[in-house]
DNA sequence: CTCCTTGCTGTAACCGGTTTCAGGAAAAGT
DNA sequence: ACTTTTCCTGAAACCGGTTACAGCAAGGAG
């Protein structure tokens, strides 16, 4: 293992100055046809790479963004949400030579420092932030150091701030209604937390879906979970033990929809038939549950893409002030777990 | 947004060297207390956060590790077992302050020079290299440029390179023994690709219990898919059209698992029951199939922790020249798919 | 032949930290 | 009172790149 090489050693060897290097390094004009040669040969030779710290340190940028995911998450829809998101913003980063860096942490205090060291220690030349809250501390590290952002889902409180998201409202009352114009008298919705703002869209939509069809809400059918599968199986359980059994439901997670439909099945309840439910997400496993899940589908690979283009966007070009976002549209997959 | 300060303007104006401030933010002694409390205080006032990437240019390290993933990550199985790996890493990196950067990328040759930046650019003090491979190009990158790896799955070829394992073989015969003491016949083995290290692990054991149980194999059983979904479905479908009903099936990945028990199911065959199916990994969505899957579990979160301590033994002790690594055992959970 | 470009190259400063080393002041020893 | 030790501090070198600027040589124009 010989020891790593550096410029001035590369430019000793090649019989030019570190300048040069430099210059053949990053294909820069003002260098003679043979110098650059030489130089290319002695490279090639010592297979040298040049050292990416001290370059930053040089340039001020990295060529790495950051990705802060919530510290919450543990739950499996956000599993299956990031793995996702993290193959779009990869395709189009890794496209341009850019890393990236994760902001994770088992405590909330200790990935706060996480957020704020990466953010003030010059790491990153953006970032991405996931699960974003209202007012959300970990954003402000970010935009206090100058760093360019985009999060996923609107940043409520930030009106300046770059997004994507999910057309939540949409997709809900697509959902909704679907149920409705089958004819269900009620639709059960077992929502995510309340305070979170994709929740909250998801719920509006549901209630602009009965007042386009006319129809009142009741309140008491509206319930907030955690968007686990276990809090769409306790709701169905406590539903069916106080003898009511809703003849159509609409988890706002997928997961959350197998949990009805497994409690639903524990009592003989055969679903896709006697009841429907619908779920949202599409992850993968939706359509080999079973029975296939009916789902409102989030395209959540092409928002990491979409991630990935706004923010090179904002690092390359210099993009006006105006706030960067694209909100995508869902789409209802109908499979058999309605009737 | 006020300018990032450095740590000359806060020497500045606490008045006193830049040596001395470095000397309060590490905590070094030879500061009088009234100096560090001087310095201290103005550190605070303008909330002044140290360049990382300076300071990792002066120190040599970076505090962060690089997480290589197979480039060719994109099935569902490898994404499950990524985000519970990724887990248990970032739960012990997060404790020392370790960042975690990551290489992937689309095409083949990208992910190369990718990787090869990482390893020689001084960019990270360690990796983790996941689904290596015989004769691993990426795994070579690190070594010549003498960062410590680790990698998960015995690295074949390279004999001294650190490592956390599953027992693939013990487990696999572990499952394939339950089998055969049920009372099976035959058990059809859906493996992985014949290439892969943990394919072929699982197929010694299976061949072990064959062996052990005073068994012939009939290699017409042994079958080679990719771990998913569909290699199950498939084989599954091909055997039953040929007339064949296998009263066991052993499959090397839970997804292949539960395509074999979609298989069945379309032909009224009722798993659990007629016949019995095991899986392997008990990825979170095992347990609420339909029927629940019984299947071999690998504690993919500890090996993951794991990994993150052998790596940091490495960082920060000088541990002597003795490989380290570590094979931790599977558990089968049995569910309702085995009678 | 002189002057002006133009093209190529090297010197030196800079990025923002860490660390060695030397020196000054205060404390301790004799 | 003088030396020695201890404690604290700052100057300067260093990490490995990039780049502004100056200088030199060759070629073209007048």
């Amino acid at each position: 293992m010989k020891r790593k090489m550096t410029i001035q050693e590369i430019a000793r060897l090649a019989g030019v100055s570190k300048a040069t290097v430099s210059r053949v390094l990053n294909n820069k004009g003002g260098v003679s046809p043979e110098t650059r040669r030489k130089v290319e040969e002695v490279i090639r030779l010592y297979s040298y790479t040049p050292n990416l710290v001290a370059r930053g340190l040089s340039l001020k940028r990295t060529s790495s963004i950051g990705l802060i995911v919530a510290h919450t998450a543990e739950r499996l829809s956000s599993h299956l949400f990031f793995i996702e998101f993290l193959r779009g913003i990869s395709a189009v980063l890794d496209e341009r030579g850019f890393r990236l860096v994760l902001a994770t942490a088992e405590s909330e205090d200790r990935y706060e420092t996480s957020c704020r060291s990466m953010a003030e220690g010059g790491v990153v030349d953006g970032a991405v932030v996931l699960g974003v809250r209202r007012n959300d501390k970990r954003l402000r590290y970010f935009l206090r150091a100058g760093i360019p952002v985009v999060t996923v889902g609107r940043p409520i409180g930030f009106p300046r701030v770059d997004y994507v998201d999910v057309d939540n409202r949409g997709g809900a009352r697509m959902a909704t209604e679907y149920l409705l114009r089958l004819g269900h008298g009620e639709v059960l919705l077992i929502n995510g937390p309340a305070d979170h703002t994709a929740s909250l869209a998801r719920e509006k939509g549901y209630r602009a879906a009965f007042k386009a069809m006319k129809r009142e809400v009741d309140t008491d059918l509206i319930v907030y979970g955690d968007f686990s599968f276990e809090s769409g199986y306790e709701t169905v359980r406590r539903f069916l033990a106080k003898g009511k059994t809703p003849s159509a439901v609409f988890a706002a997670s997928d997961l959350a929809a197998m949990g009805a439909i497994t409690a639903f099945k524990e009592v003989g309840i055969r679903v896709g038939s006697e009841v429907s439910v619908i779920g949202f997400d599409d992850i993968p496993y939706a359509h080999f549950f079973d029975p296939p899940l009916t789902t409102v589908r989030q395209p959540i690979y092409e928002m990491g893409k979409e991630a990935g283009r706004i923010l090179l966007l904002r690092l390359e070009g210099g993009t006006g002030p105006e706030r960067l976002h694209k909100v995508f549209p869902t789409q209802l997959v109908v499979r058999e777990s309605t009737i």
